[in-house]
DNA sequence: GGCCGGGATAACCGAATGGTTATCGGGCGA
DNA sequence: TCGCCCGATAACCATTCGGTTATCCCGGCC
């Protein structure tokens, strides 16, 4: 029984498929799937089982998995308290949905170093889906994006989804777009699209496009350029495209239903096993600086501009 | 870090000594030398340091000290949990010291067994000075002898310390024996009196015996057929040399501050991290079952007698 | 019936773990 | 000052761990 293997297991029972705790822990699916079976041998229990659609907990899984969770929560606190004996910067780790990562959290992160003097800092994208799991296991200390039951959560930003097209486009100057016209139409997004449980992915699902109309593009940047192009539709932030409205590249659709009034949180444990860095961001986040540094972004990223993609930071 | 090393830095800052340690462990002294080693390499912190006479935690080993501990404990847990969930046996892990063991905690743990259903007993013999480390970090459910600090200790025998010689022995006929008088003697004792911290051991130490006056035999009844010879003094259990007294084949010796009324006690965790077998032992020991199981041993066996000893067993 | 998505398994590999015996080294007491 | 006790280290070894790629297998679904 190592701790590698309980975190192998907390994962799969968390997301419920060894697929998607592989992708949380960057390794390929055998290797957890290898720990699993190590795990269920030497605890001589299925501890989880393939169902249609899941995987559910046997009744020795569901005895172990609070206990696993606690071992792994430990083994953080426990390279965490030495740590702070030892004087070092507090760890600050900051998992993101797409979206977030790339307008918000990254001006956000650098404002709250600058503020809070030592402090390390990191910062990686991954879905809302997984987000919940890479919090509780400890693998993150805050999840920026869509609000997340079962955590404490904390509005972040408050923003405005639309859905965006080239001036050329079919539907651009429709008075009224209804939800069935614009479902097969193609669909430009960036990550955040294909996760079910961002707000863009809701509203592709509410809307009932087809998989097969949706394109993923590396950012919304990306995204937003193509569809200026005419290449399709894309959700857009009205903020961040204000700009590019304003200059006539882009223009809003009156879909039914939009524009959607939504918020960011900052998502992190209850207060009692929330990490300090999490707790100082989670106050930052009220500041002036905070919403100075998250709405600086609206200026600074026009439409055009491509940026290297944030990409998934793994710690083991 | 892993479990092992975790445990072996535990038991070593529990116990004061990385020998101590090993000898818990039942590995060599480098196995345990080279876990720690290695934990303090992951954790970039010596944890604990050599001071004059024992070991001492570091800053940040004091922070990880209960940190480890729990997340051992957890692992115990964890296996119990699914031991428990497939409807196995309940495991009784049991210690004593060997004077215990070899008189009281046999006949106690057979009648337990016999009573109670489907239990995994086993029986260990340790030092009462390891015996808080083994029920700490649950690598025993109950622990047998003198009362320790910290734990829960549970009456479980009364019993009467005296002083035994042959009859040949010098001081045989004496009205009153000073402690001086008797601490020169050679004297016979089995692994507790090599204790500090039993009964025996801290008669040994009022009557400041030197040590090299003292031989260590396998059992108790083994030192008492050397005192029946004439070889020397020896602690006795006045209800269990009552018979060889009665007999003439040993001698009670009027020492000054003898008989010692004592009592042994069941240690065990405090009842919320108490194992459920723990408990049902703990029960046990105030019937009528228990106690005529403890006294039956006065009788079964005589001081001639030699009975093979009980090893230490070693749980991983 | 055949494809396909996802989990299990096989075969393999390097590195770490956990253990041994033998040896070194540093305090501390006689 | 000389041993001695005890922890650290060296050298070595078998096993396990944690990871890879390739393949198999099974249940749903077109």
């Amino acid at each position: 029984m190592t701790l590698t293997q309980l975190e192998a297991f907390v994962l799969v029972a968390r997301l419920g498929s060894v697929k998607a705790a592989a992708s949380v822990l960057g390794v390929s699916e055998p290797a957890v799937s290898g720990a699993l079976a190590a795990l269920r041998q030497h605890l001589d229990d299925p501890l989880v089982v393939r169902t249609g659609g899941g995987m559910e907990l046997t009744p020795g899984g569901q005895r172990v998995l609070p206990i696993a969770s606690q071992m792994v929560n430990l083994a953080a606190d426990a390279t965490d308290a030495v740590r702070r004996a030892q004087g070092a910067p507090d760890l600050l780790r900051v998992v993101a949905t797409s979206t977030v990562a790339e307008y918000v959290a990254r001006p956000l992160i650098t404002a709250f170093t600058q503020r809070h003097g030592p402090v390390e800092a990191t910062l990686g994208v991954t879905t809302a889906t997984e987000m919940p799991a890479l919090l509780m296991e400890r693998l993150a200390d805050v999840g920026l994006g869509p609000r997340l039951g079962g955590l404490d959560s904390h509005p972040m930003l408050r923003h405005r989804l639309v859905v965006v097209a080239g001036p050329e486009h079919r539907l651009a100057r429709a008075e009224r777009v209804e939800p069935a016209d614009v479902a097969h139409q193609d669909w430009l997004v960036d990550a955040s699209g294909a996760d079910p449980a961002t707000e863009t992915g809701i509203l592709l699902a509410h809307l009932r496009v087809p998989d097969a109309r949706v394109r993923v593009f590396p950012n919304l940047d990306a995204a937003w350029t193509a569809a200026a192009a005419g290449e399709g539709v894309a959700p857009g932030i009205a903020h961040l495209v204000a700009e590019d409205v304003d200059h006539g590249r882009l223009v809003i659709l009156p879909v039914e239903g939009t524009p959607l009034d939504l918020l960011w949180y900052a998502n992190t444990l209850p207060p009692d096993r929330r990490s300090r860095s999490a707790t100082k961001l989670r106050r930052f986040i009220d500041t002036p600086d905070a919403m100075h540094a998250m709405h600086r972004a609206d200026a600074s990223v026009p439409v055009a501009r491509f940026r290297p993609p944030v990409y998934v930071t793994l710690w083991s």
